[in-house]
RNA sequence: GGCCAGAUAGCUCAGUUGGUAGAGCAGAGGAUUGAAAAUCCUCGUGUCGACAGUUCGAUUCUGUCUCUGGCCA
């Protein structure tokens, strides 16, 4: 059994993908898994992950260092400016490219991250919708605050029933955007869902792929090392980057990127409203937060792939065919 | 030692004109189709500091005590 999982894993012309929540070391397994399997001519390592992404945000992002992706090079990290946003579809667009180009070059595409959203629409397919003007946008905007939600929800609920069901009223970010694309477009969301779908990753490249999640199997100990992480964080000037980003002039902090988990609590910090002990437990809080909503994705699809538990050394142990195997 | 203010959920506090109490944060569960490290939904019994008194009934009023903070000596 384990054996059979390990082949299918390590298949060279298969893609694996390596998720788990923050913290939880799934770099390391990724490099581990490089080097067993000959290196950077055999293997592209791909980031799954939305605050990767931003050149400048390093240390908060607990980002690999130069040296590591050196020897490991990632596609899709440092690929924008914090002032520019990013969705899940242009990263299914990137990954797709990166795949298909580790594919004829012969490299196995490994896939590591913890933005289960990007991973869910890589494996899935998303549907080919439009994106919604600015000028819609701020319509609806300005309608959210003279007719309110439950109005807009409404709407929704008579152009397409199916989602209005879905979407909490309160909840404006998914409100307005399917309201935005049904106006535009003059269809249901629920019928683009299917009339635009791309297909699935297998239907659009050909891939077949294999799942590898990393599970803590004691939950207070993940949290001890985020809190550890956290900490570190600090001691390596964490906060001086923050401000570096704050002193460009051009960003502020309702940014995709500045909001992002430990950037937000850090602008607060430097802006004086919330002390330094505040800023620790917050910050510790927000990335606990974020990787109790990563597990709720993680036990979902654990049916469907193959789970091992917390540690990076379990997850090497188990790819790379140690004894002491623990799963 | 004297005076004043506190003592209520893991934390910060609100409140009950006397009928045993509720917010925020933390924590748990869930949703998720171009912001996803985002956004949103659900979940709150705790000797209301201790003891006594008044009362049909006290966490609420009164007294004493304990602890904490501040001021005066």
């Amino acid at each position: 059994m384990e054996q059979i999982h390990r082949q299918r894993l390590l298949a060279p012309d298969s893609l694996l993908m390596i998720c788990g929540p923050t913290a939880i070391g799934k770099t390391a397994v990724a490099m581990a898994l490089q080097d067993a399997l000959g290196g950077a001519e055999r293997v592209q390592l791909i980031s799954a992950d939305s605050a990767l992404i931003y050149r400048g945000m390093d240390i908060g992002t607990a980002k690999p260092s130069p040296a590591e992706q050196q020897a490991y090079p990632h596609k899709l990290v440092d690929i924008l400016d914090p002032a520019q946003s990013y969705s899940a579809a242009d990263f299914v667009a990137d990954a797709d490219e990166a795949i298909a180009q580790a594919l004829r070059e012969n490299k196995k595409p490994v896939v590591v991250g913890g933005t289960m959203m990007y991973l869910k629409c890589l494996l899935e397919g998303i549907a080919d919708l439009p994106i919604t003007d600015p000028a819609t946008r701020a319509a609806l905007d300005r309608e959210l605050q003279d007719r309110g939600a439950d109005a807009l929800h409404e709407e929704l609920q008579q152009r397409d029933p199916t989602v209005a069901a879905n979407i909490h009223p309160n909840n404006h970010q998914r409100l307005l955007r399917a309201l935005a694309v049904t106006r535009v477009t003059g269809q249901a969301l629920s019928d683009q869902w299917q009339s635009q779908a791309i297909g699935t990753l297998e239907q659009r490249l050909g891939v077949s792929s294999e799942c590898l999640i990393m599970m803590p199997r004691d939950r207070s100990v993940l949290h001890q090392r985020i809190e550890q992480r956290f900490r570190t964080m600090l001691e390596q000037g964490f906060l001086a980057e923050v401000r570096a980003l704050m002193e460009r002039g051009d960003l502020h902090r309702n940014l995709p990127s500045m909001r992002a988990v430990g950037y937000r609590q850090a602008w607060s910090h430097l802006l004086g409203e919330i002390d330094a002990a505040q800023l620790v437990e917050q910050g510790v809080a927000a990335t606990r937060q974020l990787a109790k909503r990563q597990l709720t994705w993680l036990r979902k699809w654990s049916e469907a792939a193959v789970v091992v538990a917390d540690d990076p050394k379990d997850a090497e142990a188990f790819l790379l065919g140690d004894n002491h195997l623990s799963a």
